[in-house]
DNA sequence: TCAGTTTAGTGTACAAATTACACTTGCAAA
DNA sequence: TTTGCAAGTGTAATTTGTACACTAAACTGA
């Protein structure tokens, strides 16, 4: 279609894809953390990241890292920024895309994670990460508030059937403060795309809390943004 | 520090920045546009766009293509998107960055403008664009409405100094619907970060319009969100 | 000079949304 | 049967947002 020679006289880069990824137990979010037993910057902490290979997308190549990582499919995941610096990576330039991910964290492949020599750790631990990584995370982490306070994408970290309790504590992790337990099931009752299964949980208290799930054709169908 | 080799069996891309660039002019907002007298898609409408170049960052990139077109620095630019789709230009493959950039329509450079066969489109009459330009466009105009919901930063499209009407005039064009007069006043006045100038605007009323400007040292001490 | 035209500028009442706040219920274990 | 524990529930006050219409100033042209 046009003559290679428009191209080729330009410089070309590596691509990467470096991933955040979230997960949420005993009332704090935690970040799945290499402590990286290969080059470079062996010993220290990283995200995990991986190389864009020919013929796969941006979205696709994120997508493969986490499974990689996790064993999980079927992720929330999302772009947050590419970074570009030319020094970014000391070693050679290269251009990385950060993506949000957000897991369940009860199911997780642990030999794979185990493997890979990571580590969940909550966010207020969080080591110093190698490159840009620490901005990436906070990066990361301000886009995926702004969206869990417009979306209930947090939902994507708890499992299919939660407590309104569970949810609540979820949401005072993200937002990082606390929230008023009759306001909150105020606003949760108002939200028809949040419904009670019908099924009670009964690891939390002795009284059992009723279960609810989140139905993604009524929200779809609401399209409140 | 690394061995090289890490890197070298990973494939390389182009990188590309694509540029959208608003402008505000009577009531409405425009973009400018490329009708492309050049390869690839000789003939047809393309953002503004150039390669990623070595030893530049993908911001610097981006700030040389909106200079290169306006002859204008000290620009509002912000990154949108990165675009990898493995065919998404349909010569080679590039992985291509979007940034939006908000431009005083009054100050652009006509001849650079001419030279590389660019207009100023208004919005609602935006051609067809190559390759995944639109999206592009509707992308970057989603998140500059987002952005100008929650920071000034419509005023980068207005002179430095400005009328009120002007102002809401600039709003009612960036969200898409009226604005009550009296209550927009009533919202700008309580923001300590617009103030008035004490000069006059005669060019648009008989009466003549008090002119504002944007105070940023007082906006960052207020940092709302 | 006076009537007409044009845009700037101003306040109040109502509705809606958000916030603050404390006790009762049901169950199981001791 | 008593105790402990988390679940569950409503109202009043405040804040925020929305609707709405006239006067003021200055110039123009008859």
């Amino acid at each position: 279609m046009e003559p290679t020679g428009y191209y080729s006289i330009h410089p070309k880069f590596h691509a990467a894809v470096d991933c955040i990824i979230f997960g949420f137990e005993e009332g704090e979010l935690s970040l799945l953390l290499l402590q990286r037993n290969f080059e470079p910057a062996k010993g220290q902490w990283s995200l995990m990241g991986g190389f864009v290979e020919e013929g796969e997308s941006l979205d696709d190549a994120a997508r493969r890292v986490v499974t990689e990582l996790t064993g999980l499919d079927d992720l929330y995941m999302r772009q947050v920024h590419t970074y570009g610096e030319p020094d970014r990576d000391p070693g050679e330039r290269v251009l990385s895309t950060a993506y949000y991910a957000l897991v369940d964290i009860k199911k997780y492949d642990r030999e794979l994670v185990r493997a890979h020599n990571a580590f969940w750790v909550k966010l207020p631990a969080i080591p110093r990460l190698i490159f840009d990584h620490d901005r990436m995370v906070d990066d990361a982490l301000r886009f995926m508030r702004y969206q869990a306070r417009v979306k209930p994408v947090g939902i994507n970290l708890l499992p299919e059937e939660f407590t309104l309790t569970q949810l609540q504590t979820l949401y005072e992790a993200i937002l990082g403060e606390p929230i008023d337990k009759r306001n909150f099931r105020k606003r949760i009752a108002s939200m028809d795309y949040i419904e009670k299964t019908g099924r009670i949980d009964k690891t939390s208290s002795r009284k059992g809390a009723a279960l609810y799930r989140f139905n993604r054709e009524k929200y779809d169908g609401n399209f409140k943004i």
